[in-house]
DNA sequence: GTCTATAACGAGATAGAC
DNA sequence: GTCTATCTCGTTATAGAC
């Protein structure tokens, strides 16, 4: 499967994987295009923009790809409570399989480039913005008035986005557990 | 004040400062000796650990600092709910103040670290114990269950920790404003 | 404890042949 | 588009004088 990727696809999905795990700082493009297969020359052929465009466009990746992965979990409930406490459960199992290093894609090279690199930055806004918009778009489409909707999916994201970081640390699934039933218990109050 | 510190105080201040707003990786013990007015091998004089040893010891400097800020703000309110709310206002205003830079001091090494560096790992944890163990003590006084108090000391850090980082890629104080209303509104849920 | 100097290595990035 | 080779710089870390 990897294997039938293009040489681009495949330098942006090791780039998005190693970055989640590493950091921006922490991963060499040299170590990306060893894992990927490609030579060196090739990754500075694919992204002439140097380390910071190839981070800015692995992010936009990890976007896409975690959006998709959202959009079905919500989408396999009906009931936008429900659909939350789903969407915490495949979290968890994700990085439970993962030996819990496959936290949020774009997390921590947000973190060490906010304020510092502003085209990577304006690529994690617009991700936090697609992902809060999914989680509004349920809501709202469950009858949800449009300011509880979203006020709500800033805190559904943000909420999964620290107990995510929790349980890494902790190597357990319980801070996801609890995310997912107290947000389902403040969504259920709002109607 | 910053000159009144010793030598060894003022690297790890400067170190925990660096590593907060750049990562682990992202910050370079020259760097640190630089910004510190130290000369390089005092660095490894003092921590002969090494870069990782620092940040672990830097890692426990900020929990310190980050916990006293913590324990001030929710004592600035009898009410529980009330203070979380403050605790988050607090932190919005640290935020603003720094232009959106400083944000939770071990976030960003905690994240570049996690499974990769135990000892580092394991500091992390212990701060997010402690974070924790202030939060659940607010709620046990105020007649909380002990199993409530808990849990929902999970969701409160987890959820102003992912509000911070939302609040600083998007340069404004709303995230912070809605997780202190949407943890007092879960909070007040609870009796 | 702090100074200067430097070793050993890896980083980002580029050149030019093919 | 990919190969090999290389440049330049910054990194962690250490040595030895003072």
């Amino acid at each position: 499967m990897v294997a039938t990727l293009g040489t681009r696809a495949r330098i942006l999905d090791v780039a998005s994987r190693l970055m989640m795990r590493q950091g921006y700082e922490g991963t060499a493009i040299k170590q990306i295009a060893t894992e990927a297969q490609v030579a060196l020359s090739s990754v500075y052929h694919f992204f002439p923009g140097g380390k910071q465009g190839l981070a800015t466009e692995a992010v936009r990746h990890a976007d896409e790809h975690f959006a998709q992965m959202l959009q079905d979990a919500l989408a396999s409930k009906d009931d936008p409570a429900e659909a939350v406490v789903a969407l915490a459960w495949v979290v968890a199992e994700y990085l439970r399989d993962s030996d819990w290093q496959d936290g949020c894609p774009i997390t921590a090279t947000a973190l060490e480039t906010v304020g510092r690199i502003p085209e990577i930055q304006q690529a994690v806004e617009v991700a936090f913005e697609r992902w809060r918009g999914l989680v509004a778009d349920k809501l709202r489409r469950s009858g949800f008035a449009e300011a509880d909707a979203q006020e709500l999916a800033h805190t559904v994201i943000n909420t999964l986005e620290g107990a995510e970081l929790s349980a890494q640390v902790s190597r357990t699934p319980e801070p996801m557990e609890i995310a997912g039933r107290h947000l389902a218990r403040l969504i259920n109050s709002y109607r």
